[in-house]
RNA sequence: GGGGCUGUAGCUCAGUUGGGAGAGCGUUGCGUUCGCAAUGCAAAGGUCAGGGGUUCGAAUCCCCUCAGCUCCA
């Protein structure tokens, strides 16, 4: 049996028996900032768990893409270890429970995948006597083949009894499946790791509100959460040795050891776990971009950054040579372009993500490879046979060059590489890490959100087609609290049953405006947010007492809702702008809407020419005043699908969605509100084009209004240009070009004279004979700086190998001083930094130089002659005979 | 989010307790030999990422900002 038909089988199986089919959550997870990635296919449904906001229906299945980096060390190694897997799942949320959990798992297994009773065996928690009873009676599993384990193997979270967290919690019941006597003997060994038996279904009967002190207290509503891993399962159906046998894994596999010519399962067991990993990692770095994610430095991008490394560094201990993760990305989305049509359509996006990464990483690598040659032929120019542990640290830690390169690059020389360093060196790095390392709270308390989610569901929101219409206060939310009632200067957050203010989401800022209501109460609305459908309402009561149940008019600022409308509208229309311009890899990466500007982040690897920047202003100009009609229309996400809407990646959508349509020009699943036609957006101004981060670059750009002032401010700058330069404005750039070139003549022609200026200075030079020396001293007048330390070059070249030269000059504020002493004497009989010292102390200053040259200022220009006076003196202490 | 490193000519980089901004390649001009090309000489090209501070003096030391690379969470 195919893997996509035990996908398919499962999700019908449940779905006629009513459960809910939910398409996979993002693997970057929608619900929970927490979360890195989705890492099971409960993590949609949280709140569904907690009995928090609306609910739609009381079961669910669903097989969700998940990624789990815990056991990285072990994917490839062991059968069953992944950092990309499908999970299939059902769930109940206070609906069926443990009968019907049981009886739907063994009747999956033994009646859809025909698995015979007699190669399946389950174990409950010790102290379930109800599912014992319900596996022995209901289902007639012999006695002897239900295991009863304690708290760590079947109780969730494991171990949650005694060792917390506090909260939902439950025994378990796992199947397990029997790979055949070829792995091992009969029994099951449940406390080692048992290749015969391998649990392919866990049921969690979440029944449990653990308490302090490891309290159990019933739950009010009991769930049903269920795991099966998609890979496990299809791996047993179809007798493969590891899930990365499986039909749906073999050609990534395949690939891979064609292109390191070496062929899968032929030569040494190592390289087959080497392929099995990049397969692996193949998988996961596609479907993590496929969901927006892109390689960084931080959070998600690292992690998928560090997998796509790892890959190629695997890809290079098996013999590829050149670039291969990108080969790998159509590969994968062929075996899975069933599921996931969206990765199969994007591959060729994708592979250009992962061919840029990967280029990065090899230059990455080169810059290392030879720094480590240089330490270690410094390593054996000192005679020792050991790199340090620290070295290898240091370019591990801040070039990024892996561990193991570094020991086989050393082991080539003949040297070795001290691994206890290098570890030293790492737990050093990671304590001072950990030193700076802060947590932030969340900018919304987490508490009152939690109880305004139990007291209403959803906020309707109404301001698509109104502006003003009446609504119920819901909540009053003062400070951390929730409080029924507020007066003048509260500062409140309030929650309505229906607006018409738009709550900030899909990058539209929230509405600013008014709540009115009875007793002449005013709350001013300077911002709306929006959290899991709900609105809430931050601003501050004006006049009157806000009371909990209160009918209010929801009044919104439109002059300013319809400059958001404006650069809203003409968001969709840059979108599609720039696919025409630069290609439809343009992907949108996120927008900010504003009244008074808008952002455009989308995926280029580079600038705009200015040139592409050009067309695309112009073509939203054009859209703008062909004066498309835009409709908005409520549909299935299948029917806005089939329409071709463009949705931004890795977003989780519900089942209805909103598609913006701008008549001929595009359309988009997009949730805000927009302008009714182009025409009245008046015009397009991008103001600013730049990079955000890595392979993502950022429009800045005004409308309407906003958009002309822009336009006629920079007239005005070029008009006052040319009124000043006394030119027309097309000659302005000639004429600037030509003054800046005056000027660099100028500045030349100022230094040579200069120059002149001070070489006439320089012939009046006289010489005193001393000891053998040429000693020149000279009063340069206002000659400072650079000047005086070329005149004391020309003096010093002057008065030959043996002479020594004192130059200094002064304006009102410093003096400054330039010593320079010849050749054959400079370090030997004097020292220019010596004599320098000395004269600086004279004039309140300080210096120093060269044995030759020295440079010293000062800030008393009145003892300057007095200096002078003084230095023959100084340099015949200093000379030496 | 925290740590490390880097930012100097168009490119690759030097620049040594703080003391006159350099090399190679490339560009331009002038030669020599010439089939491609090679080679000699010369020139142009720099707000030393940006801002502040210390100092008589900062590419160099300190602080901040920005950008890139990298490790950790």
């Amino acid at each position: 049996m195919k893997t996509d038909e035990i996908r398919s089988k499962y999700l019908k199986f449940f779905e006629e028996r009513g459960a809910k089919l939910c398409a996979s959550d993002s693997l970057v997870p929608s619900n929970d900032p927490t979360l890195l990635f989705t890492g099971a296919g409960m993590n949609q449904f949280k709140d569904y768990f907690l009995g928090i906001g609306k609910m739609d229906f009381r079961r669910a299945t669903s097989c969700q893409k998940c990624i789990r980096t815990g056991d990285i060390m072990n994917v490839g190694v062991t059968s069953s270890h992944h950092t990309f897997f499908e999970m299939l799942g059902n769930f109940s949320f206070g609906d069926y429970f443990k009968r019907e959990a049981i009886t739907w798992a063994w009747e999956f297994l033994t009646g859809e995948m025909k698995i015979p009773e007699s190669k399946l065996q389950v174990s409950v928690h010790e102290t379930d006597g109800e599912a014992f009873n319900m596996w022995k009676d209901e289902i007639g599993v012999p006695e002897s083949r239900i295991f009863r384990l304690g708290d760590h193997d079947n109780f969730w979270p494991a171990d949650a009894p005694k060792l917390g967290p506090n909260g939902p919690c439950g025994p378990c019941s796992e199947i397990f499946y029997d790979r055949g006597e070829q792995y091992g003997p009969g029994i099951m060994d449940i406390t080692h790791d048992c290749r015969r038996w391998v649990e392919i279904w866990n049921l969690v009967f979440t029944q449990f509100d653990r308490q302090d002190g490891g309290k159990l207290e019933p739950l009010s509503q009991c769930n049903i959460d269920t795991g099966m891993g998609l890979e496990r399962m299809v791996s047993c159906m179809q007798q493969t040795e590891t899930n990365m046998d499986i039909d749906i894994f073999l050609p990534i596999v395949n690939t891979i050891a064609e292109m390191a010519e070496k062929g899968y399962r032929k030569g040494e067991k190592s390289d087959d776990v080497l392929m099995r990993r990049v397969a692996d990692h193949a998988r996961a770095v596609t479907f993590c971009i496929g969901d927006g994610v892109l390689p960084a430095n931080s959070h998600r991008g690292y992690v998928l950054k560090r997998l796509l490394r790892r890959a190629v560094l695997d890809g290079r201990t098996l013999g590829i040579r050149e670039a291969f993760m990108d080969k790998l990305v159509p590969v994968v989305a062929e075996v899975m372009k069933q599921p996931y049509p969206e990765i199969a359509q994007r591959a060729e996006n994708i592979a250009a993500t992962v061919a840029n990464e990967e280029s990065k990483f090899l230059s990455t690598l080169d810059k290392g490879l030879t720094m480590i040659d240089m330490a270690v032929r410094q390593t054996k120019a000192e005679g020792k046979k050991t790199l340090s542990g620290a070295t290898a640290f240091e370019l591990y830690d801040t070039y990024g060059f892996p561990y193991e390169l570094a020991e086989e690059v050393v082991e080539k020389e003949g040297l070795s590489l001290d691994r206890e360093g290098f570890e030293q060196a790492m737990t050093e790095a990671k304590m001072k890490a950990r030193e700076g390392a802060k947590m932030k709270g969340d900018v919304f308390a987490k508490g009152p959100i939690t109880e305004v989610k139990k007291l209403t569901g959803e906020t309707e929101f109404l301001g698509y087609d109104k502006e003003k219409a009446p609504g119920k206060v819901i909540a009053i939310i003062c400070g951390e609290n929730l409080v029924d009632e507020a007066g003048a200067d509260s500062e409140v957050t309030v929650v309505l049953d229906k607006t018409t203010f738009y709550g900030e989401s899909g990058g539209q800022i929230g509405d600013t405006g008014i709540l009115v209501g009875p007793g002449n109460l005013v709350v001013a609305i300077d911002d709306t947010q929006k959290i899991d459908g709900l609105h809430f309402h931050v601003g501050r009561v004006e006049s009157g007492t806000i009371k909990k149940g209160m009918e209010v008019s929801c009044e919104i600022d439109s002059a300013r809702r319809l400059d958001i409308r404006r650069n809203h509208t003409v968001t969709h229309l840059l979108h599609k702008a720039l696919h025409e311009v630069v290609g439809d890899r343009a992907e949108q990466k996120g927008s900010y809407v504003a009244p008074d500007r808008m952002r455009f982040d989308f995926q280029h690897g580079q600038a705009l020419t200015r040139d592409e920047r050009n067309r695309v202003e112009e073509l939203v100009n054009g859209y703008i005043l062909e004066n498309h009609p835009v409709k908005t229309d409520v549909m299935s996400i299948e029917n806005a699908k089939k329409a071709g809407a463009m949705a931004l990646f890795g977003e989780k959508y519900g089942d209805t969605v909103r598609v913006v349509t701008v008549d001929g020009v595009s359309t988009e699943l997009c949730g805000g509100t927009h302008m009714n036609e182009t025409a009245p957006i008046g015009s397009f101004r991008i103001i600013n084009e730049e990079s955000v981060s890595a392979g993502v670059r950022r429009i800045e750009a005004l409308t309407g209004a906003a958009a002309y002032r822009y336009g006629r401010e920079q007239n005005d700058i070029i008009s006052s240009l040319s009124r000043e330069l006394k030119v027309g404005q097309e000659e302005l750039y000639n004429r600037i070009q030509g003054i800046l070139l005056e000027a660099k003549g100028l500045r030349k022609t100022t230094m040579i004279l200069k120059r002149e200026q001070v070489r006439s200075q320089l012939d009046e030079v006289k010489t005193i004979d001393l000891k053998g020396i040429k000693l020149a001293i000279t009063n340069m007048g206002e000659t400072l700086g650079p000047d005086l330390a070329d005149a004391a070059d020309a003096v010093k070249r002057k008065i030959g190998d043996e002479g020594v030269a004192i130059l200094a000059g002064a304006d009102s504020f410093k003096v400054g001083i330039v010593v320079t002493v010849g050749k054959n004497i400079a370090g030997k009989r004097l020292h220019a930094g010596n004599v320098i010292k000395k004269l600086a102390g004279m004039v309140g200053g300080g210096g120093g130089g060269r044995p030759d040259m020295a440079q010293a200022g000062g800030k008393e220009p009145q003892k300057l002659e007095e200096m002078l006076a003084a230095a023959q003196g100084v340099v015949e202490e200093e000379l030496k005979d």
